[in-house]
DNA sequence: AGCGAGCCGTACCGTACGTTACGGTTCGCC
DNA sequence: GGCGAACCGTAACGTACGGTACGGCTCGCT
């Protein structure tokens, strides 16, 4: 039986209850992991399976609509790159490393993040595409104007943006992430989290610094 | 039932057929995504489930065994860090870097990380530990000593070899891995692993060359 | 040849879960 | 008050799959 799903598709056209609706799973998701059953769902937002499966269409449509509501909760801070010198450039820097840091170690994005890699093993990719699209994809849109506008301001010196984000998110994030998924512990606290952002954005200084860039690249 | 899994704990006492079987499997497992049943198994190795059961114990020993057998198959290769001088050094980590790139781009690993990952999700986290220390770990396990002997020879200035690694690690792996993971298309060719290995070792000696090191760190 | 161990193929069981159906209740609206 | 839509709670259905049982075959050993 084929279903058409209600304007969950890509708009935000939810009531409350939907919102609490979604919360629920996601809560349900982060804490038990992988037990995400309908009838879990249902009893833990205390609704009716019918409404999940009126509302949602399938149960793929309700992990689709759980990923992008919370995914539509995340937003790194928007910077502003008028009038950029280098100590702002640095603080800027080191707050999205932080902020992508604090992200991607939190019990919800790794939740979230691991049932999109279990999702895109199977078939259909939409969770992973929904999963990179607000979290890597999301980061670099912020970051880019960013690094151009160090550019302009004669700060940093790289011919493609794509490429230098991409150093940053790499020092940033090395094997963090990789690591979460796969069960490693590895808490991070307020503290380390903001000594990685600044060595991170160090380093990143060191290698696209104008005046200092080093010799090869 | 408990089940008492005859010496496939952490040795590699495997009979030929059971290495084919794992084989069978593991093919299974790259092919088919999440489809890796009992049955299916049994039909693709054409062996009986009984024999899987006996040999095995149950489904989560066999995807154990699996991971383990592939993973006691991908060793990146060991280098000699003797008489070392700029050139060999660069080389070697351009090496790495390549190798690595090429292993977390396979079909191969992708399946297994992301296995690895669900499987991190639901209580038991061996499997993602195997593939750790087979991949990350055992990775930095060889690369560590290449760094130190570049230290001894003044050729590089860090602190903890720990924390050099994982910089070299980012450099590196940048945010391919996790692309790959959530089924981002991202085709990799030789050429431009290649390029990539280059550099980042590049980028990895400017911010740790001795005698080029940025102030600030 | 006779025997037993190991394994293949397959049928079977139990259960978990996705999905559907339905009676009862709440609530906005006339 | 009366009506209908939406929703809750729960029971029921179908199926897929993990796990078990069993008959038959091969093969090495004596």
């Amino acid at each position: 039986m084929l279903h058409i799903v209600p304007e969950i598709d890509t708009s935000e056209a939810l009531t409350e209850r939907q919102k609490a609706v979604l919360d629920a799973a996601l809560r349900l998701l982060v804490e038990e992991g992988d037990q995400l059953t309908m009838t879990a769902v249902a009893r833990r937002a205390s609704c009716s399976k019918e409404t999940l499966y009126k509302w949602f269409g399938d149960r793929d449509g309700l992990l689709t609509a759980t990923v992008q509501w919370q995914a539509s909760k995340v937003r790194v801070a928007q910077v502003d790159g008028k009038g950029l010198d280098l100590a702002s450039l640095t603080t800027s820097l080191e707050r999205f490393a932080s902020d992508w840091l604090k992200v991607i170690s939190s019990d919800t994005s790794i939740a979230l993040n691991r049932v999109a890699v279990s999702h895109a093993g199977s078939g259909k990719d939409n969770l992973g595409a929904v999963v990179l699209e607000n979290g890597r994809f999301a980061l670099a849109t912020r970051l880019k104007p960013v690094l151009e506008a160090g550019r302009q301001a004669g700060l940093l010196d790289f011919s493609d943006a794509e490429t230098a984000f991409r150093t940053f998110f790499g020092l940033v994030a090395r094997d963090v992430q990789i690591r979460l998924l796969l069960g490693d512990r590895l808490e991070l606290t307020e503290a380390a989290i903001g000594g990685d952002a600044a060595r991170a954005t160090q380093q990143f200084l060191a290698l696209f610094k104008s005046n200092n860039r080093p010799q090869g690249l």
